[in-house]
DNA sequence: AAATAAATGCAACATTGTTGCGTTTATTCT
DNA sequence: AGAATAAACGCAACAATGTTGCATTTATTT
């Protein structure tokens, strides 16, 4: 099962045209197992001890999965950039939810029409960011 | 007409309960004549030479200011907290927008209805921090 | 004017993320 | 399969933002 992601992890970094990695196919494996956005550390607890991974390779190979669309960041107000894997149903833009006190983080699906905002004049809409916080069911 | 604002400023700390100090006073009068969302650095160069203060000065009381709401702050995705006072507008929740080429940040007045965004079940909505990213008049 | 609690300044620290550079490795070419 | 090559990697050092502890100063109260 989890080798089954590892195979969808490679499959999906080759098909981007980059290097298969031991690195790149964990950490995406990871996120793919993952229902959550997680940050850099939990990943890098994430990883299995036949796989250690220097902390700057963990980013740069995120940043790399990130500019391939394979997976997105999102930053919250702790500061720390959370990452999750891009899934179909996730592929476009979405919301987040995010937790006050356990500082989870979950995707959400819809996202309000982002075209209407009524920018002032001059302004060009490109993307939305949006989470809602609150208390999730755990610790609610 | 900062001396306006001075007093302005000096008048809502009061009113909050905290002592009336010059750093405090200076702080919001920079932020309530400013328009858009401001970092910590920006607030920096703005105090007058007559006004230095320290970094970690200005650090507590932008959060001293934040926590008696006569400011708030927007994190971004470049990871730094911006400051902008709440004038009667701005008082409740509302968007932000930010440009993705200058970084600048401004306040929006609209907000999607918050509590109906539909959470899992056994999650409790508490707020929405919503950021529209593209390009401002300037850089579109 | 003196007393007092609150705010300040300094130094040191913490966390997250980035850069430069020599070494290793996945992939390609023969 | 073995050699060549560019892409990834690991290490060390750095950068930026924000925080904590503690002694000193200051706004406010009496």
């Amino acid at each position: 099962m989890f080798n089954n992601l590892q195979n969808i992890a490679e499959e999906l970094i080759r098909h981007s045209g980059g290097r298969a990695t031991s690195g790149r196919i964990g950490i995406l494996a990871i996120l793919l197992a993952e229902q959550q956005a997680i940050t850099h550390r939990e990943i890098e607890k994430r990883l299995p001890e036949t796989l250690p991974l220097d902390r700057v390779t963990l980013y740069r190979a995120l940043e790399w999965l990130a500019g391939k669309s394979l997976i997105h960041k999102v930053i919250s107000d702790d500061r720390v950039w959370r990452f999750h894997a891009n899934r179909e149903l996730h592929s476009h833009q979405h919301a987040h939810f995010k937790c006050t006190r356990c500082a989870q983080v979950i995707c959400l699906d819809d996202l309000p029409a982002g075209q209407n905002w009524s920018l002032p004049t001059g302004y060009r809409f490109q993307e939305i960011e949006l989470t809602v916080k609150g208390l999730c069911a755990d610790c609610g």
